[in-house]
DNA sequence: TTGCATCGACACGGTGCGTGCCGATGCCGG
DNA sequence: CCGGCATCGGCACGCACCGTGTCGATGCAA
């Protein structure tokens, strides 16, 4: 699963991070179809084996590159308004998202992901589950300061709120932008928000 | 675009169907993986220049195969509650989802859709638009009841609704069950409806 | 019956996969 | 300082699938 946490060994670390670089400049040039074992050899003048011996497969290094460049960037520090938060929060991600090289590797996630169930249990628990746990954890803060309906269940909320964006992202050739963010977060406050 | 309705030629059109037929069947025994213009020649019996007469490519395959099984289940006709009609559809549809042959297919056009812009366009202006679409209908149909706020907007919320479902469907190991269903239909309701 | 599109079949070069086997390179312990 | 050894790059293999080309045959339609 993790490449390089497993051993620091000799030369082995500066190499592992040399051939995350390579697929991410792959991804960004070339897009999914251009991501091959071959072809990061090829760029990285290196033999098959010295990839396969830190990743079991494309799937395995692809989900290692996005962990480099997809910090969760789902940080919610600021104190204003809940909505406000959130709103900066899903434009800053979604521009994240659709920006080079993290767009490209994402999708070719999300491609494994549907012929290998393993890929989509690493894709969810390592980056999906983050963000709607973080924005869940965001969202029952405002529960508390009395911004949000104390008793609803804002589990499903937080689900929708990720999932509608990454459906838009991902699945639909619209972009996510201020109207589909705005049209999101309306239809959240007006069902949970205390003052109207 | 169109396998088959471009000419009903000579025994072009029974070809056709046949071949739509093996890669359901395909997609029901050995997922996407398995599906391959080959496998589908062999199993047919078939010439490959049969297959790329028809479509050109997989994905083409894929997504007249995908027609053929996904009728769009949504048919608002039901005259009763809002949130039972949307229930019922919900449930049928992600059922559907869920039953082979339409998962693997699904998922199998989803991964082309992630490397093909043009897939992409074609998934969701024949497939996701067309739910959206049927959705929107209903709810604004229930704006003219009055079991709706006359006033909102609901043109994210059909998408919400429907994204929410896809990306919990087809992104996360979770499966749309009752829960996940009433959970977003109180969140929906909670933020339309006139009577609380 | 003739004409022709479609058919199954086989073969081709190209690419990527995953593995096996080299000889060399460079680090680490003794 | 040197021996031992894991890791290295390079190369080749068999396999699978792609997309195209070229056969001769088959069967519908004029």
């Amino acid at each position: 699963m993790d490449g390089e946490s497993t051993a620091p060994r000799r030369r082995g670390a500066e190499r592992t991070r040399e051939l995350l670089d390579v697929i991410l400049a792959l991804a960004e040039e070339s897009g999914y179809k251009g991501m091959t074992i071959e072809a990061v050899a090829r760029r990285a003048g290196v033999g098959k084996h010295t990839i396969y011996r830190r990743w079991s497969s494309i799937a395995e290094l692809l989900l290692d590159a996005l962990s480099h460049v997809w910090v969760s960037d789902l940080d919610y520090r600021s104190d204003g308004p809940v909505r406000e938060d959130l709103r900066e929060q899903f434009l800053r991600s979604s521009r994240a998202l659709s920006t080079p090289p993290i767009g490209p590797v994402y999708r070719a996630v999300i491609a494994e992901a549907q012929s290998d169930p393993a890929v989509r249990d690493a894709l969810y628990n390592r980056f999906l589950v983050t963000v709607e746990q973080r924005t869940l954890e965001r969202v029952q803060r405002a529960q508390r300061t009395g911004e949000l309906d104390a008793e609803a269940d804002l589990q499903f909320a937080a689900e929708m709120l990720s999932g509608t964006l990454y459906y838009r992202a991902l699945l639909t050739p619209r972009p996510v932008d201020d109207a589909a963010i705005d049209g999101l977060l309306d239809m959240f406050m007006a069902a949970y928000a205390t003052e109207p």
